[in-house]
Formats: structure tokens, sequence, C-alpha cells
DNA sequence: AAGTGTGAAAAGTTTCACAGCG
DNA sequence: CGCTGTGAAACTTTTCACACTT
């Protein structure tokens, strides 16, 4: 059960998981099978038990799986559990939308700060989350330990921001620029190439 | 050479080649090697001259690969070459984002229009793209014969409005909602979930 | 010599099928 | 009996290493 063990798609399922374990949770449902749930998130049934088997016995033959507590196996496992600081960089046009978005928050995030360089958006928080100047950047992550950054400045700063970013401790970064970013060993980037998943899409259509 | 052959990630890879290539042709290279042209994109070299194995023999041995050309030839495998017409659904905080977003014409795509079930959105125009009232949405994508839909409506309205799009015509769901969408053979979804992927990256954080 | 193209090995992931437990 | 847990099989993807071409 320890994370190097968890296959990397394994930790997506996972969280689809969590999400359906709240939702019968707050539908009053105490257990679930494993043919139920699979199906309310998308896979086979045998790909959830051997998904769940990552994490420990969890289930009873027979019967199935007590929803509340294979979902706060399923936080803890993930590490989900404790709400993690995040900053976003680049207050543009997707960023902005981002902010509001509230679906971080939902799952666990809370965005706790945005930077950018244009001086005109600093100052204006959006949906309560402030918009500093990136010069004050550096201390901000210092001071409140942030490990997680969202990236959706131009792409021609990706780089350079992603470098920053890195020096000032981030570990881990959520990449909305079609820039392939270099990192150092140990800092993670999650890329979301919105053009990329159109031209994918597009491919598999006749 | 055939599409059934073309491993779904090298999809992906390939078009990040054909990107890395544009921007290649744009500074006047006119061959690259493996070695360098996978340094831009991102993967091993292997890797890279594997993917473009599937499109055929495309390098010349010892002198590495002709820039425009092999460009050219991404292009005709994904079927890239022409513009494909995009509907959006739900032109909220994140779908009005996407709508401003410059990152999909330029790869070659245009959304044609977006709909929403808001009557205040409707018939103001967000960056030249019409909002319309979501009533006309299937004389529309008859009409205009648009196989591609962005959906980003709420996570309620998920599954209805997937409905509605398969039942039009609709082959290729870009989803943005968190919803787990259920499909008919034949349909494709690619599933950009926000949340899922901050996630994901919190996991291996340590 | 330089660097592609590719079989074959390795690694990673999904599916199967059924033993075994409650 | 019903349903989980899991080895083993099947499949997919990545990496290696080197023969081969220009």
């Amino acid at each position: 059960m320890l994370k190097s063990e968890l296959p990397r798609k394994a930790v997506y399922r996972l969280s689809i998981y969590q999400r359906c374990l709240s939702l019968l949770q707050d539908n009053g449902v105490e257990r679930v099978s494993s043919e139920d749930l699979s199906k309310a998130a998308g896979v086979k049934p045998a790909q959830l038990r051997k998904d769940l088997s990552y994490c420990g016995p969890l289930g009873t033959r027979g019967l199935g799986y007590p929803v509340e507590s294979l979902r706060i196996t399923i936080e803890k496992v993930l590490g989900s559990h404790r709400l993690q600081p995040v900053i976003l960089v680049g207050a543009g046009n997707l960023g902005s939308a981002l902010l509001r978005y509230q679906g971080f928050r939902k799952e666990g995030f809370e965005i706790l700060a945005a930077f950018d360089q244009n001086p005109g958006k600093i100052k204006t928080p959006i949906e309560h989350t402030p918009v500093y100047d990136v010069v004050d950047m550096p201390a901000f992550i210092t001071e409140n330990k942030v490990k997680m950054a969202i990236l959706c400045v131009p792409v021609a700063n990706a780089q350079d921001a992603a470098n920053q970013l890195v020096q000032n401790g981030i570990q881990g970064i959520l990449n909305f620029t079609p820039a392939v970013l270099h990192v150092p060993e140990g800092v993670v980037v999650n890329s979301v190439d919105l053009a990329l998943e159109l031209e994918s899409l597009s491919y598999y259509i006749r």
C-alpha cells in the first residue's frame, strides 16, 4: 500500500471513486458493490476491485464495500484529507476563469493567491482571491509553504515562470500553457493542453 | 500507417511534434535530428523515432528529418490540415474563457458558435463568437455539419447535454465537466477534469 | 561517421476467471 | 450463494540496442 505501488492511472481513478462515494454517502447509501460503483465511475468492475486492492482488503465478500469507510480510506491513501494550498500564476483570460471555478475548492484545494505581471489586474481580487504582483511571489511561496502552482501565463513566459516557481520551492505544477516545460528531477508537471485534447479528439472522428 | 495502427498516446505526441516543427520552420531550420526534435518535444529520441515510424520512413539516415515535409506528413496523418468546426455548450465561467482562448484557432479549430440556457448571455457575442439559445442547437449542428463539441455546462446538466449532442450527430465531445459521461459506441469523449489533475499532482508531491 | 528504422525486451496496464470468504 | 481479492494472461506502451543506409 506504499505510494510507489500505486499505478499512475489508478491515482486518477481513485479520485473518481472518491467523488462517487461522496455522492452515495450524501444519498444515504451505506454499502455498494464493485459492480454498482464501477458503473458510476465509468470503469469495469474488475478494474475497480484491482484499484481498491492496492489500498488493502476493504470490502466484505458477498456484501460489497462500506461507503463511508471506503471513502475515508481512499482519502488517506491519496493524502487528500488535508486542504492543499495552491497559487495561480497568470491571471489572464484562462487564469481568471480558473480562479472563479469552484471545482478546486470542492475537491479540497484552496487557491491562496494569484500573481500577474500586469499592474492593471493587481489589487483587484477575483472571487475573493487576491491578485498580487509577481515580484511578491517568492516571498509568498516561502511564507505560506506553498508546494503547488497552477500556471496560466502566456506560452512565451512559461519556462521562465516555471523556473522561478521551482527555485522558490514549488514541487508540482499544473501547466495550462502549451509549452513543454523542463524541470529538475523531483518536480512534477501535469500538463493540460486544451488544443491538444481537441486535436486528439478530432483524430478519432471517422 | 492506418489509423487503427497509431497508438493512442502517439496521436498526442505527433501533435506536439507538429508544433515544434512549425516553430523550427519559422526559424528557418530545414533539417532536424531525432535527438534535437525529441528534446524540444520533451520525449526520448527512441520514442520520437518510433512514433514517426508509424507514419512511414521519413528521415534520412545520417542526416535527420526534413522539417517542412515532416510537418506536412504529420498533418496529413492526423487529418488536421482542414479547419474543423466546433461548437461550445455552456457559456458560463469556464466556457466564456475558452471562447476567448486563442489556442484553438491557432491549432486549426474554429468555434462557430456557443449555446447557453441563460437568456442573459444570449445574443451577446463573446470575442466574435455568437452565443445562441440551446433550443437552436440541433438545427445549427445539422446545418453546419458540426461533429465536435466542447462541453462546459454545470455538472448536473452534463449527461442531458451530451445526450442531446449525440442525438444530433456530434461524434466527439471534449468534456470539461467532472461528470462521467455515458455515450453510445462510436462517440468519443475526451475528459479534462481540472480538479482531478490537481489531485493527481498533489499525490506525487512527497 | 552520423543518425534513422525496427525487432525484441522490458515495463506498465487491463482484463479474465476463479478460489475463497462471509 | 454472492461478491471480493488476486494470480495469471492479454494487451499496450516504452525503451533498448544495433543493423543498415546515406
